[in-house]
DNA sequence: TGACTTTTGTAACCTTTGTTACTGCCCACG
DNA sequence: CGTGGGCAGTAACAAAGGTTACAAAAGTCA
């Protein structure tokens, strides 16, 4: 553990601290699939990603869920940090999205870290400043962008994320993701395949150039 | 202004830091209407909102505007911090909603309270949290509600925090701020007024039950 | 193989939202 | 007092996206 957790957020954090993380942290391995957190549960522990990634999903009172964002390796969840600091239930619902291996760290030590360690407090902060971007951006796209460019936009991000052209879905879990209905997305992911961008194939999109 | 700090912030912040405050704070007004942040500035200071309210905007490339929320007293902009620390530009345009009394603080000294003051440190999570929320808010109303819904969402928090059951704005002016055209706007309100929840007149809108 | 399920393609239609165009109204100001 | 500019009402139409329905293709499994 202490191998990875070095490799991964060394430069980052000093000794001191990385020697309290290996001491206290727990290390878990979830499956690509495996739910992390969903709405409404209590928030015991914040996620040091090592790799893999997790998707990030809102859900409204009817059950319609959008995807927020991803995190990735070097992240940790600012909703967590956020939940943690308030004793509030969480907001949002964490999947992973690929298999992924990351250290839990209790709560409880947050509030003493931050105050200990400078390092600590930056990466908390800087946490903090990726997830609001990130909500900012995925405000633009759903304020901004029409269906078409919303989809393009998921496409390119689900390549950037798993680092494979070849995309895993099936039409009904994008349009759960971008909040719109399977018709749509076979729609316009058929515009895109005519337009010679992605080949479609069955449970698979093959990204050719967008 | 000490005076207007206690009123605020006192049981939140230690009173070292409070004196602190008092002597680096410079203390500053703001007319409803005026502009204290473009997208794509720098950001040199940080504001306490002592009364008043600023909205927060966003636009994207093509000079489309959407409103994401309001600060009130005893807020500040996470925004703001977010930047200070990244020393980035500004991602967001704040614009006085109402005439507004507020103490800014250079970023320098953000760095060293974190490390200092316990206190600033959780005002300062306690701030990222808030946001975060306000942003899931905005992501929710954008995402999930159809039009007729977001404006009555609009005038609900329109009415909440300039604290009058009369909204000053033109049709064209709620368009800009939800992001859709004059027509829609005049379009719904219309339809809210047969419903007897508002009345219409130039220039304000009367609401009475929603 | 044959029955069944899941996934995708597509047409037809509806609702919501956006656009254009024109009208009348109110108000400020010369 | 009249005229010009900003504001609001409305109709007619266009476009985007959501819904329903059905069929075909691909996989699954007994």
């Amino acid at each position: 553990m202490i191998q990875k957790l070095k490799e991964n957020y060394s430069p980052l954090f000093e000794d001191a601290l990385l020697t309290e993380i290996e001491k206290i942290g727990v290390y878990k391995e979830v499956a690509e699939g495996e739910k992390l957190m969903e709405i409404g549960q209590y928030v015991t522990a914040m996620p040091l990603l090592i790799s893999g990634a997790i998707k990030i999903l809102r859900e409204d009172k009817d059950g319609d869920e959008l995807l927020l964002y991803f995190l990735e390796k070097g992240d940790t969840c600012a909703m967590t940090l956020s939940c943690c600091l308030g004793q509030t239930k969480s907001e949002i619902r964490a999947v992973a999205e690929l298999d992924t291996q990351l250290i839990m760290i209790p709560i409880n030590k947050m509030e003493e870290w931050t105050g200990k360690y400078k390092s600590w407090r930056n990466f908390v902060f800087e946490s903090y400043h990726s997830r609001l971007m990130e909500m900012l951006d995925t405000i633009d796209s759903i304020a901004f962008l029409k269906m078409d460019q919303r989809l393009l936009k998921y496409l390119q991000d689900k390549i950037k994320v798993t680092n494979d052209d070849v995309i895993q879905s099936t039409h009904q879990e994008i349009a759960y993701e971008l909040h719109t209905s399977r018709v749509v997305v076979s729609r316009l992911l058929k515009n895109l395949e005519n337009l010679g961008k992605i080949k479609l194939n069955r449970n698979s999109i093959q990204v050719i150039s967008i």
